[in-house]
DNA sequence: AATGAATGAGGCTTCATTCAT
DNA sequence: AATGAATGAAGCCTCATTCAT
C-alpha cells in the first residue's frame, strides 16, 4: 500500500528540514535576517524556494527553527558549573566558552543581530530566552564568586557577565581578535 | 519665488539635512537598516521621500552620513584619558561610558546591528573605524595600567576593553540592566 | 504486490474517482474553482494529491468531471413535463426545483459561478451546456402555457425561466429566504 | 513652497484612482476576483503594479472600491418608486432594469460571481450589502402590489423579485437573451 | 494503485529611486 | 528647495504539476 515507508520519508524529510536550517542559519548569521532572502537561503540549500514552505510556513518560522537548532545543546555549559571546586567551574567555563565561539562561529553573530532590532512582536521571544539563559548565567557566576569567597559576589558575577559578552562580541566582530591570549589571562587572573 | 541670500539658503540646507539625519538615526537604530524605509524617514522627519534624494543619493550615502555624524563628538573620551593620575581617568572614563549609555540609547545598537553584518564592501568601512576606535582604547587601557603598575598591562587593558563592550550591549538588550550597580562597583575595583 | 483481479482493480478506480469528485464538487461550490487547490481536495478526499492526477490530467479535467457528474441526472425534470394536465406538470416541476435547491444547494452555486466566468474557450463548453438546458426548458415551459391557453405562451415562458433561475439563486444566496413560501405561491398562481 | 499646488495633486490622484477601478471593474466583472491578477489589472490600466498600492492598500481593499464606486448612483431606482401610480412605478423600475443591465453590463456579472463565494468575512459585507438592497426592493414591491389591489401581495413580490435577478442572470449570461421582447411582456402584464 | 517530496511559474506586496512640477 | 505620483525590481508566498519509490 505505502509507496515509500514512513521511515524513509521521516529521513528525507529530516535532511531536506537539516539543509534549509545550515543554509538559513549561515546566511542569517552573515548577513542578518532582513537581508538574507528565501530565495538566497534556497541556493544555498540547492533547493528550490517552494520546498522551504514544505517545511516552514513563513521566513519567520524558519528563523525560530534555526534559532531552536541552536539552543539544544547548552547542556555542557551547565554540565561544567556542577564542579566543587570553584576555580575549576571557572576555567572550564572559559575554555567551553572560547570553544563554542570558535566552532560555532556566526551563532553568536545571529543572536546579537537580532536581539538588537526593536521589532516589537517579532523577536520579542528571542529576547526572553536571552534574558534567561543571561539570568541563569548570572547566578552561577554569583554563587561561584560566593564559594571564592570575594567580597562582593554580585558585582563580580555582573563584570563577569559583561566580560563573556564583550568578549564574544569583540571576537565575532574582528578575525584579529586574540582570543586564545584573552582566555588563559582569564584562567590566570580567576582560577586560582 | 522668494530670492533668498546664500546664507538662507545654507541654514535651510542645514536644517533640513539635521532633520534627516536625526530621523533616519532613530529609525535605523531602533529598527536596523534593512528594516527601515526611506519613505518611514522622511515620515518621521516630517518632509517628502523627494527632499531626501536633494541631500543623499541613495539611502546607504544617508547611512553613511548618520554614522559620520555620529563618529563626529567622542573627543571627551579622549579628554579624559589625559589626566595625571590613573585612577582618576579610569573614573571620568567608567563616568563618560555610563552618560554616554545613558544619552546615546540606541546609538550602540545601530553600531552593533550594522557592524553584524557582512557584506562583503558595503558596511566595511565601519568596520575599519570601529577597529581603529578599539584599538585606540586598548592603548590607552593599556598604558593606564602600567601606570597603575599592575603585572599583565596587556590583559588587564583587554578585559577593559571586553567589559566596555560587554556592559554596552547588556545595557542596550535590557531595559533592567543595573548599570548604576556596575559602573559603581568598576570604580571601586578598578580606581583606588 | 497482492494481485488483484480486473474487477477489484475496476472497483478501487470507481470508489477513488468518487472520492475525488466528491471532494472537487464540494469544494468548488463552496469556495470556487480558482480559490479551492487540488492540495485542499486531496485532504478533503482523504488521499493524497498524487492520486488525483492519477485519475484527472489537470485541475480543469477534473472540473469537467464533476460537471459531468451534475449533468447525469436531470432526468427526473423531464419525466414531469410527460404528464398530461399541464398543472399538474407545473406543480410537479416547482416541487422538482424545491427539492433539488434544497438537496443539492452548493450545485446551483458552483455552475453560477462557473458560468459567470468569461475565459475564452476554458468553460466555454458549460455555457453550451446550460444554454442547451435552458432552452429545453423554455420549450417545455411555452408547451405547457399553451395547453393551458394562455395569451402569449412565450411571454409567459420567459418569465417562468427567469422565476426559476431568480429562486435558485436568491436560495442559494440567503438562509433566510423563504423557498416553501414562495413555492407554494407558485403552484397557487400557476397550477390551477 | 509648493511645488505642486493640491489641486493638481487631487485631480492626478482622482484619475489615477478611476483609471485603476475602471480596469479592475473590468476584468473583476469579466474574469472573476480570483481569476484576474494585479499585475493584469496594471496592465489593463496602462500604469505599473506599484502605482495601484498607492491608493489601495491590498487586492481585496481594490475590490472594495470597485464595489463602492458601483454602490454610488442606485439613486433613480428609488425616484421611480415614489410615483403615485403603482403601474407607472413599475413601468419605470421594468425600464430602469432595462437600462441598468445594457449600460452596466458586467456589473451584475461581478457582483453574482463575488457573491457565490462562501469565504467566510472576506466578501461577508458585500453580501450584506446585497441583502439590504434586496430588503429594499422587496418591501417597494410589496407596497407597489398592495396599491394594485392584489390578493398575495407579499407572494407576489417575491416573485418579482426572483424575476428581477432571473432576468439579470439570464441576461447576464446569454448574448442572445431577447431582453427587450421580456421587459414589454413585464410591462404588459403587471402595468394596467 | 498510491504517496508526498520537490519544482518553478506566477501571485501579491514593498520599497528605493526618478521626475515633472 | 520641495513635493509626491509613478516605476519596476525584488521580496515573500502559493500552488498546479511531476516523479521517484
Amino acid at each position: 500500500m505505502t509507496p515509500k515507508t514512513k521511515e524513509q520519508i521521516a529521513k528525507i524529510r529530516t535532511r531536506s528540514k537539516d539543509k534549509i536550517l545550515m543554509a538559513a542559519l549561515d546566511l542569517f548569521a552573515k548577513k542578518g535576517y532582513h537581508n538574507t532572502s528565501v530565495s538566497a537561503i534556497a541556493r544555498h540549500a540547492g533547493i528550490s524556494k517552494g520546498l522551504i514552505y514544505n517545511y516552514y510556513d513563513s521566513k519567520e518560522e524558519l528563523l525560530k527553527g534555526v534559532i531552536e537548532m541552536l539552543m539544544e545543546d547548552s547542556s555542557e555549559f551547565f554540565l561544567a558549573t556542577q564542579k566543587e571546586d570553584p576555580n575549576e567551574a571557572l576555567r572550564s567555563l572559559f575554555v567551553l566558552l572560547k570553544n563554542y565561539l570558535i566552532e560555532k562561529r556566526g551563532l553568536y553573530r545571529l543572536a546579537v543581530s537580532l536581539s538588537v532590532q526593536e521589532e516589537v512582536g517579532k523577536f520579542e521571544f528571542l529576547k526572553d530566552i536571552i534574558e534567561e539563559k543571561f539570568q541563569g548565567f548570572l547566578t552561577v557566576f554569583e554563587s561561584l564568586m560566593t564559594k571564592k569567597g570575594v567580597k562582593n559576589a554580585k558585582g563580580e558575577a555582573l563584570l563577569l557577565g559583561a566580560l563573556f559578552d564583550g568578549i564574544s562580541l569583540q571576537y565575532t566582530f574582528s578575525e584579529k581578535y586574540p582570543l586564545e591570549e584573552v582566555i588563559d589571562f582569564l584562567i590566570e587572573k580567576y582560577c586560582k
